[in-house]
DNA sequence: CGGAATCCTGCCCGATACTG
DNA sequence: CAGTATCGGGCAGGATTCCG
């Protein structure tokens, strides 16, 4: 089955996506914004969303090696969708009374 | 790590949720509307999604038993960004040429 | 009808080491 | 700096059986 799941699903995505929502970012940019991912896994999200059209992966042949990583259209057409699911968070944290919730507009604040 | 992926994450979250946007239905009805889910794997999911206050189960005491879940007001909510969701799935269907992705909008169609 | 209880499996995710 | 390669553990997801 091919579901949207696919595409935005597991650990490490929407939170990638969201980061790239404003402007393109090295790899190494990425890594310090979620030190919780490690490199591999890093590496292997971004081939995935890359592999689906989601972002866009420009090499720049120096030295040191620079890639840059940014969104493609139709990936910059999932920024509003994933503003609007962390609204959602942000009204269902306070009905729950939890403060521990990791949005991606806890990064837009800063 | 506390995210919205907790919530909505998983193979049938999305897919029940949406089932339930315009009213409320029972286990057998949910079970027959997506058939590729096992029992198990439905009362779990649904179990998931009550104590995450996103649905309501409400248990009608009779022979034969009838129970219907219906959304909460916070679940609600979440429907409106699951519309986008489907929107933007159709977009991305368009522009990656592909024709089996299976989204809300699919059920909402009929 | 709507579950509960068990057991099992695939693969997502990650730790670690090495490289152009 | 931005990766690969290898090796597993653990948990989400599922098959099966039994029950009020």
């Amino acid at each position: 089955m091919f579901t949207a799941q696919s595409l935005i699903g597991g650990k490490w995505k929407v939170i990638i996506l969201w980061l790239l929502h404003d402007s393109a970012r090295r790899f190494s940019e990425i890594h310090r914004a979620i030190p919780d991912v490690t490199q591999s896994m890093l590496t292997n999200t971004l081939r995935d969303l890359e592999s689906d059209g989601l972002i866009h992966r420009e090499i720049y042949r120096q030295v040191p090696p620079k890639v840059e990583y940014s969104l493609t259209p139709i990936g910059q057409k999932l920024i509003p969708v994933l503003q609007m699911l962390g609204d959602w968070g942000i009204d269902y944290m306070e009905h729950i009374g939890r403060t521990d919730m990791v949005l991606p507009e806890a990064d837009a604040q800063h």
